[in-house]
DNA sequence: CTGTTAGCGCCTTCAC
DNA sequence: GTGAAGGCGCTAACAG
């Protein structure tokens, strides 16, 4: 007869638990508290027949292990952090399905962070911490010290869209540079010579790639291309092609945005606004293949990330990491499809 | 001199925590652990100067205090569950923004949990139980015995739009009849007669809530409306135009979608493939008030849900629950707000 | 294969 | 205001 004592009586349990431990399915099932134990950890040694009488009892009292208790002592928390900086980009509610429904499937929980700006994330860490996550998977930009604090507790990080300045860190991308080249040469060899750029906010790291090869593309080209500063939503779209349409001079041939929303609103601006057939008289293209992208009233020219395969990619690179600690930072790198859409000729 | 073990040297600590435990602050602030506990514990009574000496000593360790080891004792986790179903659902990241975030802010995580199909609920609940979350917020259809398993375990519950069949459930709703009602009054005020609906997937509460009360107010009119059966998404208001244009041989005045996503869809269709003008010829409209709905491309005429309100309120009632159980189940209706839009002709 | 014995790291009495 | 025990529910060695 075990001496620990046994949970009070009240079926359901105090307040936030459901009462019933491994002590009360010991009992119930004439076995010791550590058999219990084993039953329901996967592969350990425990007779069938043991295990069934066990998990009867335990169905007929509710029990589930508690996953703190086991936690403090595996030290394994099944817990994974997802940080994204801003969930209301039309892009990541995507990604975020992807991400938990397959660490669900390997057997992670998802603890979510969002952030209403990139000032906050010294403030988040500091929440993180005390839940000792097996590991994180971030949309959001670290700084070199920000990473070395994962680093430095030995909990693992995938970077999603973003990489490592200087500490050292594994990170899933899209590639960007070749993606915007490909939407660069294309537009280049439909004969497009006037060119304007709706940027992301400063802030964003692949908002800056892609700004980046867009130009370097250009400049080869001895393009100079006219450029506005947004901040990714579909209102920017509206903004920049305004302002480029009056930097320009109404001389414009196409127009790149640096993800789709904007894009968006730079389409319905040309056409509601300055009453442009697209493409005919302007081109434009986009980033990314979100949803309304392919909508029958846009067909966005763009390219998109392979989100699905992304995902997987975080997940499988992040679980490496968790069970085999130390390995060292991988970059993964995935090339963008062109989608070819009606809103760009093409060359 | 404390018997208990300090924490094995190395100063990042093993694999998944900081190393640094209570014990190791105390031996270096020279106080006793519980002096520690204390430190960390709002309301504890300590001295401002042990409290700081303290801190600095904790801060020079790293030291985060362990959620798992007090979760355990404590049995208040702060750990919110948060099920959506079908995140991809245009509607639901902003909703899941703002809850993360409130939710944050009154000091709780959230560990959420995103549904492929309904099914999964079971299998679920037996992922949120061993983490012994304080509360959770559920967007997905629960059966009375999947709500009465939170109650027995007296875990608080919030269901957000949707409410429970039997089983008594908090919840916090968009009032779907008096929204739908108004759009339908404004139609049948401007002359509409002949009515298509595009509906959702019967699984769904708020959906079906919304087709009875358009049903029944066109009714009332003596008006019976054709029907398509959509999944809530895009292309189901394409194909639904379609249905409903080839069931009435083309003679529509008015289609009435049962979420914005379906009427987007279905407004790009009559535009594109029948050729119509909105509204003159044909008058669409949506519900729920997505980003989407207000561009400059569509302009739809919908309703569209207080979400920053109904999160609120969603969140704050969680939280009375959790600090005072055993609350009188309440239901908080929302009116939504008629956004006129441009793609229907109102009365 | 099963039971026993120590803790995991912290909070909570209780003396002082 | 502070320190010393005891235990939250479980897993991880061990004997048997």
């Amino acid at each position: 007869m075990p001496k620990k004592k046994l949970s009070e009586a009240v079926p359901g349990g105090g307040p936030g638990g459901s009462g019933a431990t491994s002590y009360d399915v010991a009992e119930l099932a004439g076995v010791s508290q550590s058999a219990v134990s084993r039953a329901f950890r996967t592969g350990a040694s425990i007779a069938p027949k043991t295990r069934e009488k066990i998990m009867r009892a335990a169905k007929q009292l509710g029990y589930q292990p508690n996953a703190f208790a086991r936690g403090l002592i595996t030290r394994r928390t099944n817990l994974v952090a997802v940080v994204i900086s801003n969930l209301t980009n039309l892009y990541y509610p995507e990604v975020l399905a992807e991400l938990t429904q397959r660490l669900s499937a390997q057997g992670h929980r998802v603890l979510l962070f969002s952030l209403a700006s990139e000032s906050e994330i010294d403030e988040m860490l500091g929440l993180i911490w005390p839940y000792r996550v097996d590991g994180a998977i971030i949309a959001a930009r670290l700084k070199d010290d920000q990473i070395r604090q994962f680093n430095d507790r030995g909990i693992p990080i995938i970077l999603y869209n973003r990489v490592g300045e200087g500490e050292p860190a594994a990170s899933v991308c899209c590639d960007s540079a070749s993606g915007e080249r490909e939407l660069v040469r294309n537009l280049l060899a439909a004969g497009h010579r006037r060119f304007g750029i709706i940027a992301g906010p400063q802030d964003s790291y692949v908002g800056e790639e892609r700004l980046d090869s867009a130009r370097r593309h250009l400049a080869a080209a001895g393009i100079e291309p006219f450029i506005y500063r947004g901040g990714f939503d579909y209102h920017s779209g509206d903004e920049g092609l305004r302002a480029l349409m009056e930097a320009s001079g109404g001389a414009l041939d196409a127009v790149i945005a640096t993800n789709d929303a904007m894009a968006l609103g730079a389409m319905d601006c040309a056409r509601g606004v300055y009453d442009l057939a697209i493409p005919q008289q302007l081109s434009i293209v986009g980033f990314d293949g979100v949803g309304p992208a392919t909508w029958g009233g846009y067909q966005l020219t763009t390219i998109r990330q392979p989100v699905r395969r992304m995902a997987e990619a975080a997940v499988d690179m992040l679980i490496e990491r968790i069970e085999q600690p130390g390995m060292i930072p991988e970059q993964r790198l995935f090339g963008g499809e062109l989608l070819p859409g009606r809103s760009a000729r093409l060359g």
